[in-house]
This record gives structure tokens, sequence and C-alpha cells, in this order.
DNA sequence: GATTCCATGTAAATGGTTACATGATTCT
DNA sequence: AGAATCATGTAACCATTTACATGGAATC
């Protein structure tokens, strides 16, 4: 996961391991957390897997590391990026991949998508099913807090569907925002 | 975090291995995963701490090793759950300690909620002030996809604070769900 | 002048997955 | 009879965190 990450970052820029850190938090820090501890060695791997490009250069006296895709990188990304969501992969992981759709040509894109949303409709009824036979009033304090994450759970599941849908119409993001009331 | 939530599963009862693995994944199974392979050596090193007690039983010809917390066990446990909710750890691990919030007592689950639900409004401010400088319309198909999962994770936190709301009252869980229309 | 941020990494310890191995019991 | 599920675990491997270590450049 962190190879495709890390390569995606790097599609068309140059960028040092610690830019890339800095443009992982920004965008999808939310969900997705790397260490310099792990990112550098694994940057070193990739490139000598042939995946990336390491051009050093002297600015100043600091020595900076820059990395770029190679085609072959490229080429293994986009067979990520092109294949089927990984359903056993954590949502985090999910939302990862989607992160870079945008790479996707759009018959592809709409494909993965569309096969999503059916994944998650049936998540959905997973959780209703449970739902149905779990009682939710007049619940003891003990049982409460422990039913009440499976709620949490079902009320995600459903804006997992919202935003599929949402974005599979590709539409203004600024109409996606529910207000916030009370 | 495994060590409190195998705790947690044998509080009051004495389970298998096995059983505990069942008892995981029917409850907080949506976010929490554990495998056979970590558990039993974990129960073992548990047992060996002493904050477990084992018992071994035949039941027909096959060997059962049922697993409860001891009373060193059920403090360390709730010196845990008494705790502050770890604000660095993952949205999943946060879930997990809420789960087990029926065996607080309530003075103390009430501030743990309160100072939750202060850290997560704080998260949406800084969520808000990025979605701020971020285009939402008109965007180009290459970076609508990688804004759009800011969106996502803008939702999710509005949704998180909801049901911390809901939670904090206790309000029936039946008034929870979000009827799903299109 | 000190603090913060830029920039690179290593090393030790821990955490965790996956496949393998074994056999009993229950369900169809 | 055969499949699924109950039940326990080991061993090899892989992933990941955390603390440490170093020093230049920019900001206050």
């Amino acid at each position: 996961m962190l190879d495709y990450i890390l390569i995606g970052m790097v599609l068309e820029t140059e960028l040092t391991g610690y830019d890339i850190k800095k443009e992982v938090e920004n965008s999808i820090g939310n969900f997705y957390k790397v260490s310099y501890g792990r990112m550098y060695p694994h940057l070193k791997t990739l490139t000598d897997k042939g995946l990336l490009t390491m051009t050093e250069q002297m600015e100043g006296k600091r020595l900076k590391r820059y990395y770029r895709a190679t085609t072959k990188g490229k080429k293994t990304f986009m067979e990520w990026l092109s294949a089927p969501i990984d359903l056993k992969a954590s949502g985090e992981a999910q939302l990862a991949q989607i992160f870079f759709y945008g790479e996707l040509p759009k018959e592809v894109r709409d494909i993965r998508l569309q096969e999503y949303e059916i994944y998650i409709q049936q998540t959905l009824m997973q959780y209703e099913s449970i739902a149905k036979v779990v009682p939710t009033d007049g619940l003891d304090e003990k049982d409460y807090y422990g039913i009440s994450t499976l709620y949490y759970g079902l009320q995600n599941v459903h804006n997992i569907i919202r935003w599929i849908k949402f974005i599979k119409e590709q539409k203004p993001l600024s109409k996606f925002i529910k207000p916030y009331n009370e």
C-alpha cells in the first residue's frame, strides 16, 4: 500500500522524502499516516526495485534526495489503481486508492466505483440484519455503549454510500457538506 | 490495545480463545480484527503476567482452555478505560475504548465523552479551515477525487460529533439511524 | 541567540500476518 | 461420507513504531 502512495505522490513531480511526507499529511493525512522511519527505507527499496529514480542535489551545504516515478513505477502504480478496490483492505486503504482516481480513465473508474458501491450496499445489508436482531431501546447501561458502536458503524456505511453516489457523478463538492445543525 | 480488548471480553465470563475471537468479530469486528496467530500467544502472555487465569477442561476428547480476568487484570483494564481517550490512537482504537464504556462509572464516562467531544470539535475546525482554502467546484478531473476524500473525512467528523452527542445522553439507538433516502 | 523547521536516516524493539499443522465435533 | 466449524497453536516472515542521532537554514 505504502508503495503505491509513495509512487503516486511523485508521478509527475520530483520530491524529497520530507516533501512527500508533507504531501501525504496534507492530502490523505486524516486517515493515513507515515513515519520517516518507515518511509525513508521504503523509498530506498522502491528505488532499488527500479520503481523510482533518485537524484542527489546539493542545496547550499545540504544534501537533498529527489524522488520521481520511473516508467516502470508508473506502470506498477496504474496496475494497482486500475484493479478492483481491495475489499479486504481497511477502509482507509480503500479511500487511499480512490484518492488517486483522478489518474484513472473514466471508463475504468466508473466500473470500479460501481463495483464498490455494490459492495458497500452489501455491507449495509449485513449491518442491518445484525441491527435487526440487536435491541436498541430500553437498554441496560452496560450494554448501551457496546451496541452504540454498531450504530456508529451503520451510520458510517450510510455515509460512504452517500459519498460514492456523489463522487460517481462528480457533483460539486460544495454541495456535499451537510450543514451542521445541532 | 489488544490486551485490553481481550481482558474486556472476559471480565465476567469464562471464554476460550476461540470464543473470544467470535465475540470480537460480533461486536467490534467492523473496525477491529484479531487473528489466532496473534491472539493465542497474547492470551498466554497475559496469563503469565497474571492478568488472566486459564483453566483447562476436557470436553469429550477435546481440550479447552478457558480464560477469565483476574482482579489484577480487571484493575489494569479499568485503569486504561478510565483514562482519557487516547487521542493519538487511530479512530478505531478510540471506538474500541468507548465500546466498553458501560463498565465505567457515569461520572468518569461523562467527563471522558465531554473531553472527546471537544477534541472532535477541534478536529472539525481543522478540517473546515482546510476545506475553506481548497477549491470545491469546477474542479479538474485530476483534482476532484483527491479533494473528495477530504470531504469524506469532513462528513465523517460531523457524524462522530452527532454520535457522541447522542450517546452522551444515552438516547435510544433506534432514533439514531438516519433513514436512507437516495 | 534560541527555537523551530528542514532534511536525512539508523537501530532496537515490538507488533502483526500468513501459512502450516493437527484433530475433534457437528451438521447436511 | 463429506463439509463446515470448533479448537489449539507454532514458526517464519514482514511491517511498523519509537527513540535516537545529526546538522543546516530560516525565523523570531
